[in-house]
DNA sequence: CCCCATTAGGGTAATTCGGGAA
DNA sequence: GGTGTCCGAATTACCCTAATGG
């Protein structure tokens, strides 16, 4: 199913995380978010992928304990998926 | 669904508090306020919350529980939003 | 074809992180 | 128990100009 690949600018994604739009290409060239580049050299993000981010991204199933059930996070897309996180 | 809310820097969140920014990270690490951690490790705050603790409608029940607890809800983390316990 | 907003790239300052000690 | 300050290190924000996208 589809796990909603829309594509996102780096405006997009540094409006959401509340930083730079440079520091989101920075994430992209350090391989801390996949990225799809147009043959112009412009990056665009996936949707999905931004969102588990902002959410804690975890592959921890966690429920809550109070307001309302959450399913479980979507499966990676195309990506390398989990390719690195918590690397301090 | 989406809260709308925008997420503030530790910087903010420490000036309207008028504490330092270092204690707004320990609140955060002893999971007093929810925070979404950025790929680089860095925090942002929900407005929302910072200012629903500003205006002390965080935690309606304060009194001595330290020894045995009674009903204020087992810490949620986030608030408003999904649940999720930051940790790298 | 031209127009305008956004993005890329490099470089430098400011902020934040994490742990430890006051 | 909680807060403010110190340190070194990493991350992020803002400066610029040129190119890309719509």
């Amino acid at each position: 199913m589809d796990t909603g690949d829309r594509l996102l600018t780096p405006g997009e994604v540094a409006a959401l995380f509340r930083v730079d739009p440079k520091t989101v290409t920075r994430w992209a060239a350090a391989g801390r978010i996949g990225s799809i580049r147009t043959p112009g050299g412009h990056r665009r993000f996936r949707e999905s992928e931004v969102r588990a981010l902002l959410e804690g991204e975890g592959m921890l199933d966690e429920v809550d304990d109070m307001g309302k059930p959450r399913n479980a996070g979507p499966a990676a897309s195309t990506g390398p998926g989990p390719a690195n996180a918590g690397m301090y």
